[in-house]
DNA sequence: GCGCAAATAT
DNA sequence: TATATTTGCG
């Protein structure tokens, strides 16, 4: 997701002037110019010679740089390639007196923010400081792209695969690493042609052709920024969003707050208040949602009225029926109003998990759900909001239960057993009940 | 911008 | 295949 001017946040504590560069150059003096002249520009400065010590110092973020500029000279840049393979974290600008076009777009794949041409001139050096802006915010928003791992969901259009590569007539297939990160092929090698250097497969060592499908299934992938490139506009499919019982208990909380009248995607997300969600994510859940409800709410008014709650009599009562429903209980979700009772069929899939528990605040044996959040989801880290300890929601949940009867009970919260109540009627000296003889 | 229904993804 | 989610359209 690229951020929009709407949820464009300042970023306050911007290392101003203080922006701290990795800077690999091997020859010294070129070295000690270009460091010079970055700390005019207040730039932090370390500087390395080699590659090796470069790599070491990235890989044990031994300063946590915000920048990193490293050489590709024609005589050896696997080192060079390598380090952007390792800094992947790390904007990293490529400096170079090479002008080979497979050289500059191999740093560009191989996820380089910028390549360089030596000399360097201040212009060039002074605006280094946006690729680390750039990476802290697309870090954010990336929070919200769902599987990134998973580059097949990252990209799908066929026709957005007119990559940089098919626009220099190599016919090859790249595929984007993971983290977005183009993985060169020997193909993309040997068909985008270079007058001015060798280039060794051997430099990318960790292309894993194995991988491709055998299948022809593969999947083309677009460049990494390709759509500056190819001039296309950048129309990247739609992410999926992960409705985690968390970010369902907002909306919930959103559509009962403005009551069924007011309830409408935009106020709902309004009151959610959950950065990258969109309207369109909203009225899709709210639609679902109140399906959910037109299909359930008959079912449920057909139900005995006395029985407040689903299915405590039922002898399968300890599966468990999520629900759409109220939004009180943080993190677990309640049965619905006593006099209408919102159940779900067992067969949906839902957000939640259901775990058995030892006993609830009434004594009983109960289970209860925990909020799941997918783990490869990055949508769901991203979109999760006030993470709480399970013990705590169920704590609260089992306080609110017990300090306000008269509502409805947190599912999970199983009611008394009918045994139970009569139980402690007969403790409290009530021999029986009107309902006494009903029960089945 | 809304809500329904078709299309698409998982 | 079923169902969840996205997309298209009135």
């Amino acid at each position: 997701m690229v951020l929009s001017a709407e949820n464009f946040v300042a970023w306050n504590d911007f290392p101003k002037g203080l922006l701290k560069v990795l800077l690999m150059e091997k020859d010294e003096s070129s070295a000690l110019e270009t460091k010079s002249k970055l700390e005019e520009m207040d730039y932090k400065v370390s500087l390395y010679h080699n590659e090796e010590d470069a790599m070491e110092a990235v890989s044990k973020q031994v300063d946590n740089f915000h920048v990193a500029i490293v050489e590709v000279t024609s005589s050896d840049h696997c080192g060079s390639f390598k380090i952007l393979e390792i800094a992947q974290d790390l904007p990293t600008i490529v400096i170079s007196n090479v002008q080979c076009l497979n050289t500059m777009m191999k740093c560009i794949a191989l996820g380089a923010a910028e390549f360089l041409q030596k000399p360097l001139s201040e212009d060039k050096l002074r605006s280094i400081w946006q690729h680390a802006v750039h990476k802290a915010f697309n870090a954010k928003s990336l929070k919200l792209i769902k599987d990134q791992n998973n580059p097949e969901t990252t990209e799908k259009d066929e026709d957005e695969a007119a990559t940089v590569t098919d626009r220099l007539s190599a016919p090859s297939t790249p595929q984007l690493e993971q983290g977005g990160r183009f993985q060169p092929d020997e193909e993309f090698q040997e068909t985008t042609n270079c007058s001015a250097l060798p280039c060794s497969s051997s430099c990318l060592h960790s292309a894993d052709n194995s991988q491709s499908d055998s299948d022809g299934q593969r999947k083309k992938k677009l460049l990494p920024n390709s759509s500056s490139l190819n001039g296309a506009r950048n129309r990247r499919k739609k992410i999926k969003v992960d409705w985690t019982a968390e970010l369902h208990r907002r909306f919930v909380q959103a559509v009962e707050q403005l009551g069924a009248e007011q309830a409408i995607p935009s106020k709902i997300l309004q009151l959610m208040q959950v950065e990258g969600l969109t309207r369109h994510n909203v009225a899709s859940h709210l639609q679902k949602y109140r399906m959910q409800k037109r299909h359930v709410l008959p079912k449920d008014e057909d139900r005995n009225p006395i029985m407040a709650y689903p299915s405590p009599f039922h002898p399968h009562s300890a599966q468990m029926y999520p629900v759409w429903g109220h939004p009180s209980y943080h993190g677990v979700q309640i049965w619905g109003t006593p006099t209408r009772g919102l159940w779900h069929p067992p067969t949906q899939t839902w957000p939640w998990k259901s775990y058995p528990l030892v006993a609830d605040a009434w004594g009983c044996p109960v289970r209860v759900q925990y909020a799941m959040s997918s783990p490869r989801s990055v949508m769901g880290s991203g979109l999760e909001v006030g993470g709480e300890r399970n013990e705590e929601v169920i704590d609260r949940a089992v306080r609110e239960a017990m300090s306000k009867p008269w509502l409805p009970l947190p599912l999970g919260l199983k009611p008394p057993s009918t045994d139970a109540v009569l139980a402690e009627l007969h403790r409290v000296g009530i021999a029986g009940t009107p309902f006494t003889d009903r029960r089945p």
